[in-house]
RNA sequence: GGACAGGUGGCCGAGUGGUUAAAGGCAGCAGACUGUAAAUCUGCCCGCGCAAGCGUACGCUAGUUCGAAUCUAGCCCUGUCCA
């Protein structure tokens, strides 16, 4: 459908709308003023990773729209775990843990979002701090009664969990319920009338939704977005090294450049509309490009989500190194650096010093395999000496390079 | 509490006394081809050691055996059904 409010239509042209619950009534209520809308977090880790970018930047699409994003931390729902799409229980965090990891998720968000007190102004909740106080015997009558089991072992988190004969503790079971418990209260003390969330999240924000209209009468909307996979078919977030992590302290900058840069043919249109603010006309002509062409597309994307994610100096100084590192088969400033000894360093030190294997077993797999390189010629031979002395680049495969540097 | 089934390498999953560091698949790494893409083909894929070899590893613990992922006992955990 075509929409007549600013947020629905600059949702729907980014590709951000998967499932709404109501499409004319979120319309109409975007139309007439400004919507608390929230998302939820997590708090298993220190950092969020690029699975979890679409739905910030949904929160910044609502706030260019001029609605108000609230940042929902996970700190009470961490502890028990979503059951939704996985077969195991979530091990248990310490509260320590999860309030470290809170603090250190944040500077993502200051990045991305305008905080302070303003009526379009993000603000951030944690729903520990409701959850915590909840009783059981008064959860149970104030929210208890408006689930049935029958309904909630309908849910695919429980459904898929039972069917593959997997485990569910009873802990978890109650996840969709405290999740629901968030956006009642949500909408009670801040106006909250959005959810948004990934289309796993959909059965978790129609239960906050089926609750609060039950308990206050009140409408409030949910909407998903589509599940990002990659275009060879891959969960997006997860890469050679493990997750793509958004914190700075996390991943370095460089490589949050390159895993961008390294983006499918396919993807690099709807990546530029998510995760850009690249106006939509020169989206348009940047995917166009066909062939080698496109490969400007993808340094564009690159430069624009590290800009956001890690700022204006990080992104140019990635963009410069793998300038320099690739069309020039030099070095740039962002690569990993080794210290090189004055006598010299054996090829396998080196590798697995640098990083680039994780055992000398592998570091050895990786030079009788013919993917280790110093100072751009092959080397096949695991005894091999590195002299001491220069600098000189040392490259497993084509695309990891790192500097091996003489120690001051 | 009882009966039955099960717990194998990052994941899935074969293996029921030696030739098993453990088939096969997925994921991963590298090579070729390219465009730092995709697809495809090839090699690698527990650790240490130049190597012979050593050390770990099949839920945990004890045992049988020259030898155990494989047999026995106890324990822990999970599922299904029964109480």
């Amino acid at each position: 459908m075509t929409y007549n409010s600013s947020l629905l239509r600059l949702l729907d042209e980014r590709g951000y709308i998967h499932q709404l619950t109501d499409p004319e009534g979120l319309d109409e209520l975007a139309g007439k003023g400004i919507v608390p809308a929230y998302i939820g977090f997590d708090a298993t880790a220190p950092s969020l990773h690029v699975g979890s970018l679409v739905q910030i930047m949904m929160l910044r699409r609502l706030q260019q729209a001029g609605h108000k994003p609230v940042v929902l931390m996970g700190g009470g729902t961490t502890r028990i775990g979503d059951p939704t799409g996985r077969d195991e229980s979530r091990k248990m965090l310490s509260d320590e843990t999860i309030e470290a990891n809170i603090a250190s998720i944040r500077t993502i968000f200051s990045r991305l979002l305008k905080f302070g007190d303003g009526p379009t102004d993000a603000v951030m909740v944690n729903n520990h701090d409701w959850l915590g106080q909840l009783g059981y015997i008064q959860l149970l009558q104030e929210v208890g009664t408006h689930f049935t089991v029958n309904r909630m072992l309908s849910f695919d988190s429980v459904k898929l969990r039972l069917e593959r004969e997997q485990p569910m503790t009873f802990l978890e079971f109650n996840y969709m319920i405290l999740q629901g418990y968030d956006f009642r209260h949500l909408c009670k003390t801040s106006a909250v009338r959005l959810q948004m969330g990934g289309s796993d999240q959909w059965g978790n924000i129609i239960n906050g939704v089926e609750l609060t209209r039950r308990m206050d009468g009140i409408e409030v909307f949910g909407l998903t977005t589509p599940l990002l996979t990659t275009a060879d078919g891959k969960k997006m977030g997860k890469t050679a090294a493990g997750a793509v992590w958004l914190n700075d302290d996390a991943l370095p900058a460089y490589d949050f450049w390159q895993f961008w840069r390294n983006s499918d043919d396919r993807d690099v249109g709807r990546f530029l509309r998510l995760f850009t603010d690249l106006p939509l006309d020169e989206i348009a002509r940047l995917e166009a490009l066909e062939g080698n062409e496109i490969n400007a597309a993808k340094v564009v994307l690159a430069n624009e989500v590290t800009k956001l994610c890690r700022g204006e100096e990080a992104a140019r100084t990635a963009e410069s190194t793998a300038q320099a590192t690739f069309a020039g088969g030099g070095l740039g400033q962002d690569l990993p650096v080794f210290d090189l000894p004055a006598e010299g360093l054996g090829i396998i030190d080196a590798l697995v010093g640098i990083g680039f294997a994780a055992s000398r077993g592998e570091a050895k797999r990786l030079v009788s395999g013919g993917g280790a390189r110093v100072g751009g010629v092959a080397i096949s031979e695991d005894g091999y000496h590195i002299p001491g002395g220069a600098e000189l680049r040392i490259s497993s495969g084509k695309k990891k390079h790192g500097i091996l540097r003489p120690a001051a």
